[in-house]
DNA sequence: CGCTAAAATAATATATGATATTCTTAAGTG
DNA sequence: CACTTAAGAATATCATATATTATTTTAGCG
């Protein structure tokens, strides 16, 4: 598929980067227009962003952007803890020095952007996040399982979108929390590995808490 | 939908049970007659089922059953535990009256199954299975999380796919491991419960490995 | 004037046929 | 025997048509 693996990543962006609004209805017509693709190719992506979580499908009603709320979000954060701790275990065990060398690579990219960041420029939000992602996922690339790296992609992309609606920067204490994981992985130490993780995560929860919270963003349920 | 959620059910349901066998090709014409549903509503569902892994879809070259492998089998195994583990705990520290009846009711269902396989009734094996399901939901039910309760629901049914390729009976064994998760379950002893949960998949697993040795039915990777 | 029911409208789910592209296979060539 | 080419099959995409179901509007009634 070109056409069809092409929108499906645009539209998933879209969700998540919050070009289409929590809840929003998403109208086939209007989806047609604004993609430019035939009403059975967006009926197919949209079947596979149901399965995965980031659209509503309501039998008879068509499909709506998967509503946001407070509960969700902390599912989400505790899914990605679970998931993303397990895959820390098996990869420390499992990392050779070619996994050490991209991770130490990953860092060094997403260190850049932050010390850019932190000097003022806030550009390049989308350059940043990816490199926050591949940082992560650096870390448990050596887990060898890829039912887990499935899942735990799906649950950082949905844990990303309620970052990204809230648009909040944590600044130098993530930058530090990062560096901490990545020298925790290096030396092998997993359990300080996933306590930083788990805490990193959980800042990033309460941060995002307080700031739907302030800007009203949100039901309880 | 009707049409479209009957399809899905009915496909995922045939490569769960093995009508359509690991690496099958699901030429779509075939699917056509075989299912008596238009391409749209087909790719629509198929779309789905890729995207929750039960089917595989290079691009440009259709539908194929996800196939198996002993690989496949242990991550599935392994996922299965982490989140129905991390479903206990919620489930037993939220669970209330009304859970724990629904618990006994399920547990019962299964129980006379079980009772009716000990004595030589080999039928109904999708009755069986069924109530395994459900006696395994019960316990979990009370986790109050959407998201998790999707993610185990899937590795269950992949794990599932796998007993059935091997229709491996593990007779009193396992139904002692039932009424022991089921009484722990219900004294509160998340711990022990967690134990036995891990032990019941483990012992499947081994079961499942052995058999599908003896059949000669895997590639390794 | 507010409420319910009927009618009109809009949108979805499904099916069909058409076309361009791509994959697969078989045949032929060097 | 490897490689290229040509034929055939299958897929991906699109446009359109229809039945069904939601939603909105309108009209009628209390």
């Amino acid at each position: 598929m070109t056409v069809g693996s092409t929108i499906y990543q645009t539209i998933k962006h879209d969700i998540i980067f919050g070009a289409l609004k929590p809840g929003e209805k998403l109208k086939l017509d209007m989806l047609k227009k604004r993609y430019d693709a035939s009403l059975s190719t967006l009926r197919e992506t949209l079947n596979r962003l149901a399965s995965e979580g980031f659209v509503d499908a309501p039998e008879q009603r068509g499909f709506y952007v998967h509503p946001i709320s407070v509960d969700d979000l902390r599912e989400i954060a505790n899914l990605r803890v679970l998931l993303e701790c397990h895959a820390l275990d098996l990869s420390l065990q499992k990392g050779d020095t070619e996994w050490e060398g991209n991770l130490v690579a990953a860092h060094h990219k997403l260190y850049r952007m932050e010390q850019e960041r932190l000097a003022g420029n806030q550009t390049k939000t989308e350059d940043w996040k990816r490199y926050d992602w591949e940082f992560h996922f650096a870390m448990i690339a050596a887990c060898d399982s890829k039912n887990l790296l499935d899942l735990h992609a799906t649950i950082f992309d949905k844990y990303l979108r309620y970052q990204m609606l809230v648009l909040t920067y944590r600044g130098e204490v993530a930058m530090r929390e990062h560096k901490a994981m990545l020298d925790s992985a290096l030396s092998r130490d997993a359990e300080l590995t996933k306590k930083l993780l788990a805490q990193h995560v959980e800042n990033g929860l309460i941060h995002c808490l307080e700031a739907m919270d302030e800007q009203e963003l949100i039901p309880q349920r």
